[in-house]
DNA sequence: TTAGACATATGTGTTTTACCTATACTGACC
DNA sequence: GGTCAGTATAGGTAAAACACATATGTCTAA
C-alpha cells in the first residue's frame, strides 16, 4: 500500500507544541453568506468580500474564489449581474439577488438551523462525559 | 476561458422543480464524532459507523473513508488501535482515544462553539431582514 | 512615477468527500 | 453443500471544495 500523506495537514493548525487549534467551519458558508448581504442590497465582488466578516467568515475567503464562486451564482440563476455605468473608477460588476436565490437562501437557513440542532447534541454529549 | 462545470452540483438535493434542499454540514464533522465516541469506550470501526447517526452524522458516512480516517488518526497519534484476540467471526481492530486525541476533542469543542455563534449571528442577520 | 488601494479574473495544487469495488468470516436458510 | 445477508476491513479513483499564486487594469496620493 503506498504510505498515504496526511490528509488533515491544514484543517488543524499548531498552535504550540501538542496544541491544536480547529477550524470547525460549515461547508461552502460563503455561498448563503452572499445570497444574505445581496438580499439586503445589490453589491460588487469587492464590497462583498469586505463584508464577509460582519458574518463570521474570516481569513478565509480567496477573492479569486469568490468571483469563480459568484459566476457560479449566476449560471445557476441565484444572481443576476451587470457591469456598473460609466463611473470613474475601475469596472465593477454588480450583483443582484433573484427569486430563485432568495429561495436557496431559504433552504441554507432551513439547512443551518439543522446544523445547530446536531453542534448542540453534541456539544451536549461532550459536556455529560467530562 | 475553458467553460466550468457547476461546481455545485451535488451539494444541493433538488427537491421539486425550482426548490433545494441544502446540507449546512460541518467540516470533516466525522472526526470529532469519532473521538467523542472513543473517549466514551473503545470501539472498532464498524461499531463506530453504527453510533455515528446518534451524533447527527447521517447519510453522509462513506464506510470506506471511515477505515482511512481512522488510520489517519492513528498516524497523528489521536487514537490507537490493535487487533481484537482470537475471537469468532470477522477480525476487528479496536480503537482507543489518547491523550493527544482527547486534547483535539477539546480544540474541537472551542472549535464548535465558535462555528455556533457564528451561525447564530447569521440567523439573526437572516431574521432582521425577513 | 511609483506605490498602494480598488476591482476582476485565471491557473493550479491540495484537501475533503463520494462512489465503487475487493476480500474474508459467520450464520441462516433452502 | 450452496448461496445469501450481515459483519468487518480495506483500496482505487473521481469529483467537489478550498488554498495559494499570479495577471491585468484603474485611480489616488505621496
Amino acid at each position: 500500500m503506498r504510505h498515504h500523506r496526511h490528509p488533515r495537514a491544514r484543517s488543524r493548525r499548531l498552535v504550540r507544541p501538542g496544541h491544536w487549534h480547529v477550524h470547525a467551519r460549515v461547508e461552502r458558508f460563503v455561498e448563503p453568506s452572499l445570497l444574505l448581504l445581496l438580499r439586503e442590497r445589490p453589491l460588487h465582488g469587492y464590497e462583498l468580500l469586505d463584508r464577509l466578516p460582519e458574518l463570521g467568515v474570516e481569513g478565509r475567503i480567496d477573492i479569486g474564489n469568490l468571483y469563480r464562486l459568484l459566476r457560479g451564482l449566476e449560471d445557476e440563476g441565484l444572481v443576476r449581474s451587470e457591469w456598473g455605468g460609466d463611473l470613474p473608477g475601475p469596472a465593477k460588476r454588480t450583483y443582484e439577488l433573484t427569486a430563485e436565490g432568495r429561495r436557496v437562501l431559504d433552504s441554507w437557513v432551513e439547512g443551518l438551523r439543522r446544523a445547530q440542532g446536531t453542534i448542540e447534541g453534541f456539544l451536549a454529549r461532550y459536556e455529560e462525559g467530562r
